[in-house]
DNA sequence: ATAAATTAGTTGTTGTGTCAACTAATTTAT
DNA sequence: ATAAATTAGTTGACACAACAACTAATTTAT
């Protein structure tokens, strides 16, 4: 059980550095980290993405996207188009001013990811997917056991 | 690249999952996840710490402990009590009625943990502990840098 | 011995995420 | 064809962590 406890530490360490280090550089260019990871996911290769699209990726809200989507609209960094053939829906799609900064945004997260395998053999991150996807299933086992 | 981005949101997921099994589990006890999280540490074998140690030992900041032992203090689960060789500091103590249900607390982590290693090996779980700390060693090698 | 620096804890503010209730558009059922 | 259910997005309320500025107690330096 201590080893849980460990890992679980460890784990939340590593989530709070990796933050403060995403906050850290991008606050030069005004850019929160919510912020960031919506810009760094849409300049990857997924632009023109609907809001919940975005929510299914980065594993946040919907609430979460609609408000962050609004602050990168109103920074000129992103804009909505309603959907032609779904009127409820948007189209999140990047500006020319988005497109200027993207090198230094998914720069951060280059640095980032970067940092984190410095000394570490591939095979070792990839001999933790399975366990990431085992105990995922494990956690999911339980909520749709409660419906 | 991809597969760092892959095990990041595993892990996002993971502890959001487990985040949301633990506030569920403590609901019908009327405790939050964040009181929750300090009952255990103080029920499994380190009662009588100082705030500052809880923040430690949590990797929270002792802003969000001073808060959260106030509110576990107003519904009668710790005491605050000035250490006498040093007057700024509190130690946190247990009151009966927080060991009346300790159990019910204990369980829910227990629960949790058990729910996380079903059908993992041992060694799996001891495999990554190194992994996980030359990434923290990376991440913090950074944060020493901009001091 | 006293001034300066450090430490434990508190409080205000902000960022971000969750949930629930809501609107408007769309799909499904009958 | 229309009522009922579902879906995309918004908004308000709340939980919780982070940071900064603060108080009071303690330690260090000179």
């Amino acid at each position: 059980m201590l080893l849980i406890r460990n890992i679980w530490l460890d784990t939340k360490v590593i989530l709070r550095l990796a933050r403060q280090f995403i906050v850290a550089e991008l606050e030069p260019l005004n850019i929160s980290r919510a912020e960031g990871d919506i810009l760094f996911l849409l300049l990857t290769g997924s632009n023109d993405l609907q809001q919940e699209q975005i929510a299914d990726l980065l594993d946040i809200g919907k609430a979460s996207v609609s408000r962050t989507i609004s602050s990168l609209e109103s920074k000129g960094f992103v804009v909505r188009t309603r959907q032609d053939t779904d009127k409820r829906a948007y189209i999140i799609s990047l500006t020319k001013r988005a497109l200027v900064i993207g090198a230094e945004v998914t720069g951060v997260y280059d640095r980032l990811y970067l940092l984190i395998r410095k000394g570490i053999a591939n095979e070792k991150f990839m001999s933790i997917e399975s366990l990431l996807t085992q105990i995922t299933d494990n956690l999911k086992s339980v909520s749709l056991d409660n419906e």
